[in-house]
DNA sequence: GGTAGCACTCCCCGCACAGGAGTGCCAATG
DNA sequence: CATTGGCACTCCTGTGCGGGGAGTGCTACC
């Protein structure tokens, strides 16, 4: 019994699988694949591909059907990678390029992963721990409350506002914007706190009070990982017709909805070595996830860690070689975008 | 054949509809309601009802269901107003005070939305025509890129990227910069256009170009409507059991993803002349959300129109006073709440 | 106008049954 | 010893049938 044909029928199974919705049979194999020996034969490979785990049968006089194990195998070592058509490539690139600012951005991103790979898609806006600053901004608002504006170079701006036990001071305002300025454009956001620190002295001492609350909710808005924010496109998708149970929906839209669960997701699998990083099945470990693979890589690399994740979100069955290189053609444009 | 009781039966069978999921019949209709007459009675009034198109049967020998007409009807004339427990109230309130910034507020007032209601709800972002300008950004990039960040009296900061055509003058960004705010804060962004056009002339012909440019693009932004963003959550709770055809929430997801459709919806909703607008089935005039309602309110009004909508959507047999009352409550708390 | 009775319709459920797909095992074969 | 053909077996799936039940519309009556 040759193991290189246990393999091969492993990816039979997983390839008729997903194109078919249904569980494959020994004949049915041996008629699509030209494996070159009798239906038989591939029963007894079929047994010993269940003994490992790798399948399993709905029920008795079932066909087989690949379990977690087996897509993760042929994720790992069977599957070839699928090449964009042109069209596509073209499509993606023009779509990205007439973005407008990052927002726009990160829209058009999502939805171009939804439509290639008719999942549900996820784009992570850039890290901010990650990015360097580029300008902040000091607005009064009322006499006691500051609102702090500060935009990053990935295009990225966020706001907070701050509240004050005393009146403002203008001058101390427009001083201490300036000072900042200077000492802050163009570091990344993970060096800031040194060059914050030195920031307070520079003032008078009734002054520092204001000093330090900004700088305080500077730092907090940078540590916040929380402060992480995901995009969705394409949940229509989950409800597609096909789909194994439509009833398994629910949970699934649950998990999406909560950030936190995708949050905790996308920042493992950026500890994955692979460029392109997937959790298959109970491997997100997640309940209402177990019936879902999830296809993720980084984007926006500057010689280094990238800056976030772009990912797409299907059924156990999904087409893997199709969803991982559709992921990665979308970072890479996406990288080179940002990059301007 | 009494008028009033027609009415009676028609608001007892939406009621019952609402809470059994099922098509009722005359009898247990008198069960549950003392309505003081026989089944047959009561048969008789249905007879009237399905005449003048309010209930209809799914089959010969089933119960009566509402029509589209029908819970127009009770929606109108028939329903009485379901004020919201006091603990609601209380988590209400709560709940919103402690939002950070207006992106908090915003997501907390949807999700409550959701919760309050069981079903999806959306949240569109203070209209940036209808709000007051509070702060006006220039923030050079490189040398012929300008970042236009607009800052107004509810909190929201919006962005544009400017290419231009020569290189950046920093004292020239300057003066525009202080000579925007000073003309542009506190006004209507309905009114600026006329504030803009005559800070052209201030600045010297070569640096016109710039102003012009900057000043398009302000109201460029101001005018898109399609600028409006809306937010939604609670999408699980389409996949909720009991939802009558799980198989229909693929197009109501699609419509959904569609910001235009809801964009259009709430806009049409805010002519209406009753604080909380209701959109029945077909009434949406979508072909997703046919078996849906709509339940919408204004929020922010400052002594005129309101600022922006909020609302909840769920099945055409949903609790309409339930919702009604729950939109419009948060609706008043998030008009405080941002009022400051 | 309201009511009781009654025949009628049609859905729904359980059941039995046939058909079919697929398997596991075994004995035979090169 | 891997491979193969044959064969009995299992179990899902679709279908037809019949009974029970809910609900209606109609008619005669108060």
């Amino acid at each position: 019994m040759s193991e290189d044909r246990r393999l091969d029928v492993l990816r039979a199974i997983v390839e008729d699988y997903v194109a078919t919705k249904e569980p494959v049979g020994s004949r049915a194999l041996v008629e699509r694949h030209s494996l070159g020996v009798s239906p038989a034969t591939i029963r007894n490979d079929m047994a010993a591909l269940e003994e490992g785990g790798y399948i399993a049968q709905p029920h008795t006089s079932a066909g087989r059907v690949p379990t977690d194990k087996g897509y993760r195998l042929f994720v790992d070592q069977l599957s070839t990678v699928k090449p964009l058509s042109s069209p596509e490539r073209r499509a993606i690139g023009t779509f990205l390029e007439n973005a407008q600012d990052l927002d726009d951005v990160v829209d058009r991103a999502v939805r171009l992963i939804a439509q290639l790979t008719h999942q549900v898609a996820v784009v992570q806006y850039p890290s901010l721990r990650r990015s360097a600053l580029r300008h902040v901004e000091l607005v009064p608002v009322g006499h006691r409350h500051l609102l702090v504006v500060l935009i990053t170079d990935t295009g990225r701006v966020e706001q907070r506002t701050l509240e004050l036990g005393a009146d403002l001071d203008e001058t101390v305002v427009a001083r201490l914007r300036s000072r900042l300025n200077v000492s802050a454009a163009g570091r990344r956001l993970s060096e800031l706190p040194v060059a914050l620190g030195e920031l307070t002295d520079a003032f008078a001492p009734a002054d520092q009070v204001l000093v330090n609350a900004v700088v305080a909710v500077l730092e907090e808005t940078l540590a916040q990982e929380s402060e992480e924010r995901v995009v969705l496109a394409g949940t229509a998708n989950l409800a597609r017709v096909g789909s194994s149970d439509v009833r398994a929906i629910g949970p699934v839209l649950e998990a999406l909805e909560e950030q936190v669960v995708l949050l905790r997701l996308l920042s493992e699998m950026a500890e994955d070595s692979a460029t392109v990083a997937v959790r298959i099945g109970r491997e997100t470990q997640h309940d209402g996830l177990f019936e879902t693979s999830f296809v993720t890589t980084g984007y926006g690399d500057e010689g280094g860690g990238s800056v976030a994740r772009i990912g797409s979100i299907g059924p156990l069955r999904m087409d893997y070689p199709g969803t991982m290189s559709a992921v990665r053609a979308v970072a890479r444009y996406l990288t080179r975008i940002l990059a301007q």
